[in-house]
DNA sequence: GATGAATGAGACTTCATTCAT
DNA sequence: CATGAATGAAGTCTCATTCAT
């Protein structure tokens, strides 16, 4: 009915496409971290990864020659871009470090409370760094750096504009302690399912009174 | 003819000593830990716990009727003493909201930093709650909500006491932000290992100068 | 009928035996002799190895850790204790070095021509030990050393006691060439099959004829 | 615009050359025989011949219908010429029945010794024989027949002459027993590898010794 | 109670073969 | 003719669980 030479009701796709790489890639991508997301990295199986994908499983090991390198590769692929485009808008950044600040927080609790997608990675290389090395590597230079490099800077630029107190970029420790309430909530939401995990708009509204309360001289 | 007193020939005994419940069931939720820490939830095998523990495969089966079992078991036999211990230490408490602040913040940084047993506990609430769900309750009825309640408790006390800005306590989410580095600690120690996380005390340093920034009046 | 519960005509023994290892090891080498005899390494299927032991396939994994591993165990278990019988009958050496070489090519081309079991394992050893090291040291050391050992003994002796010519001894490759007959006969019968091969008495009567010819002073 | 002349980018050219059927078939023979020598038919891989001969996969399949057909055209294509070669320089006998003996020896023995091609197709014939029927027909009516009967006209010619014994033509099996050396030879080769097999320069040697000792009268 | 041999479902992975392009 | 993406059957191996001893 829907595809040629159909003779009775099955799933209606044994049909063989042949895909470019640039469009099957990221399709195999996007069905293995659906798989990983439902499953972690151990319970996750290939079979379901090719079933979701729509392929025979056979095929994924003619873009990745092991589950570890998928696994590895749709982490990747997913974090990457979603990090970049957030690192781009703020080098534009707009106007004073508070409002900078401001944006970075809302930001940060939108991407975690929001976009499941980016929920979804986040889980999984908080629940897989410890066993996969490249993963933990992956995380803090890609990741954890970034995020605090960009938080160094504003607290830097932010007391040499006199918006905040000039001790604070000197002292070590302190943006991490900034940037730590962002990056629990993700943390609460997965283990405790969204629904019982504390409020974002609670947090991003106590984390901004408590910031502003604490940074200003 | 197979008794005991034969001493003759091997170093390892197979000893096949009958113990009482009591003494078994924490011998086996012992090695459960250790495996579980060391592999997750997905990843232990049952064999190996039955070889740390130093005792037949089968004899598992007894005390526990599966693996999951084994597991919820296992962290509820040891988290629910280690928090009932913290909390009992709070009772307690001896002086100002200030000083009594600091004691807390200190003595979560100690106990996610230092105590290992702690740290493979807290590891594996996070990694595996989402899965089971029993866990999750675990989690927010017994760990988290005692915690937000301490931290609430103190604000209103230190705002009673003209300690603390007055309007904190009814501030919906400040005890979660407040809390929130402290267990932030762990979970970066768990993600990159010891060495890679950031340094504790530097963020108990910083924790404690933006708290009392942020909460002074 | 032949077992308890026996619900209708299956093969009749889904029936747990619970076997020592002293057993149980030889059986399952014994299964495995087989598979790999009438198959080759590469075309040897685990599952038929364990459904001619009338065993799970899971239980192999318990004896041998790996394919490869009941392999190499095969071949050791089979040809060690062949050899060895061999080797012990000529200690015990009865009368001239002519006889003694007598017996001793009767008794290669009795083993070669007529053993099937030593027939199969010199087959796998062939077509094997190219791809296996370990097979080949063994059979280097185990099988043709010893043989030759054998042979340079007998020629030494025989020419100590002025039956052979006493140049030969020293003759290197001389051992060799006298027995290698013996051992081309399995290849051309591994290779042609049994009655397309070259007849074993034949070639048993021209080698000797040959030997006492070549041997004689 | 997908032509010949674009040499800017790649330094690997996919090429896709249409070749005539007489070009490509040597080709992927070629190949094919390097794939199989290095791991025989089992785990001789369609793709990697593919790649040895600088094509894609499914070109094969053009050409040669299956495996089991590819693997019996390469074995018969290499074996054929080499051995009738030897066959026509055997024609032309010059001298004494012992000199052409010497020399038919001289010349299995550098065959087997020297010639890397050939001594592959051995290894082939003899692993693989067994398995396929057509290619134990093929080496006993192509090689072994042609082999004994070259010698037994030698035994034959010599006993004529004088030059040799005179019962030896007739006696069933001794040019088997003649000839088995000379093959041996590669068969340990195989086994062991050309640096454990015994030396081909001293058995060479000593079966000289032996048939010159053997069949004089 | 205690053991560990035994089971069997199911996981990852390979590769001969097919076929859309 | 030529390509290499795509298929799917089949193989090795793991491990939670059972049960004869």
């Amino acid at each position: 009915m829907s595809s040629r030479d159909d003779t009775s009701s099955l799933p209606s796709r044994p049909q063989r496409r042949r895909l470019p790489v640039e469009e099957r890639t990221p399709q195999i991508l996007d069905a293995a971290l659906e798989e990983f997301a439902a499953r972690g990295y151990a319970g996750a199986r290939m079979a379901e990864v090719a079933r979701r994908a729509g392929i025979a499983k056979g095929l994924i090991y003619h873009y990745f020659p092991s589950k570890t390198e998928l696994f590895q590769a749709t982490v990747r692929a997913c974090t990457r871009p979603t990090f970049e485009a957030a690192e781009r808008s703020f080098a534009a950044h707009p106007g004073s470090a508070r409002e900078v600040l401001r944006t970075l927080v809302d930001l940060g609790y939108d991407k975690a409370g929001n976009d499941p997608r980016d929920r979804t990675l986040f889980r999984l290389l908080i629940t897989e760094a410890a066993n996969v090395p490249e993963l933990a590597a992956f995380y803090r230079e890609e990741v954890l750096s970034r995020s605090l490099g960009i938080v160094r800077r504003l607290l830097a630029e932010g007391a040499a504009s006199g918006e905040f107190r000039p001790d604070l970029p000197d002292a070590p420790g302190y943006a991490e302690v900034v940037l730590a309430p962002v990056l629990m909530l993700p943390v609460w939401q997965m283990m405790l399912g969204e629904q019982d995990a504390p409020a974002p708009e609670a947090m991003r509204a106590a984390h901004h009174a408590m910031l502003m309360a604490a940074l200003s001289r």
